[in-house]
DNA sequence: TTCATTTTTTAACATTTGTAAAAGGATTCA
DNA sequence: TGAATCCTTTTACAAATGTTAAAAAATGAA
């Protein structure tokens, strides 16, 4: 997927606008199972995947507990480092080899205070990303896991094949025995 | 709480932006049980908890399920409707007799497109919603009933005074007997 | 205060989910 | 191809949570 695609479906930005933020991106590729972001530390990028997957993880005790999966188009952020420059709480792994479109936050800090249409953008992106994470606590609140599952596979079928079912089971919340066990009973 | 050190918690404004903002605000007040927004409807206002405290519950076949308290300081929004324009999920009921600042979020964005400050105030706002969000969701999924509770205890005691078990427990996810079980082991 | 109502806890049993181990499939790479 | 590894399912049992009902405690109104 293209930046410029990724940058307007946020928000659409008057040329000069788009320039000037483009300028600030580059891209950048990895291997599958590179270690994009660690938990312990503040990050001062943030990257939109052009192609590839990633999944966000955090240690429980010694459990390693996925939530949170990017693809195509999706921005790699931690929204703890980017908004309150602390560190966050997300391990982010590469599932694939990934293109990336690489972005330096003090960069973008920056051109919030200079030009409005780059403030809104960034208003917008807030408000988008926050409209996911407010949708993700609510199905967590008011479906059941076998209610997810069926959701991810209607709404996103791809991730059921580039993603094990350990990953998936674990991003639902359940063990995977009992993910098998939702799918025993679903056909 | 003043309406000045609400909008300047999110993020400092400059006098004349302020003055701005406020002159869209006003006051006002409603009783105990009164239903302030309904899930079915796009609601075009803000409110900011000047005293008082709300739930937000939603229906899961027959069963309510509260997923959100708010109190003093606090802002009272349908996140679909401010961002998305379309109905929430949200049904408010206030659980004290509430003062609270509303805002008409047409007036909202039109401040947003004429004032860089303001707008870099609406992205603020809407970061820190996320950050609020995200945590919700971590705490979901990383802790334990028990655990959630504790924290609950630690973080607002306030809330279980003011607020009664039955809706605490629908909260953080549990039936009320299974909170009560909680508290016994507890103590 | 006293009675009625609401809230919270307790108990008994059913259901769901977790744990640990083993078996069955699929994939990779020499 | 074949052996090793990884992924997924199945089984048996343990632990946690839900359901329903009743008892106890707290609250509120006359």
């Amino acid at each position: 997927m293209q930046v410029q695609q990724i940058i307007n479906q946020i928000y659409t930005l008057p040329e000069a606008s788009f320039a000037q933020l483009k300028s600030c991106i580059k891209e950048v590729s990895f291997p599958k199972k590179y270690l994009l972001l660690r938990a312990d530390t503040i990050e001062r990028k943030i990257y939109f995947i052009k192609t590839g997957i990633v999944r966000a993880y955090a240690y429980q005790n010694e459990n390693e507990i996925t939530f949170w999966f990017g693809k195509e188009g999706e921005t790699i952020i931690s929204m703890k480092s980017y908004i309150m420059n602390q560190p966050g709480y997300e391990n982010i792994e590469l599932l694939e080899t990934c293109e990336l479109y690489e972005l330096k936050t003090d960069k973008l800090q920056e051109l919030f205070k200079q030009d409005i249409h780059i403030a809104n953008w960034g208003r917008k992106f807030a408000e988008q990303e926050l409209i996911k994470t407010e949708e993700r606590l609510i199905a967590r609140q008011f479906s059941t896991t076998a209610e997810r599952y069926s959701a991810l596979l209607k709404n996103h079928p791809d991730l059921l094949q580039r993603i094990s079912l350990g990953y998936i089971a674990s991003y639902l919340g359940v063990t995977q025995v009992s993910l098998s066990r939702i799918r025993a009973e679903i056909k």
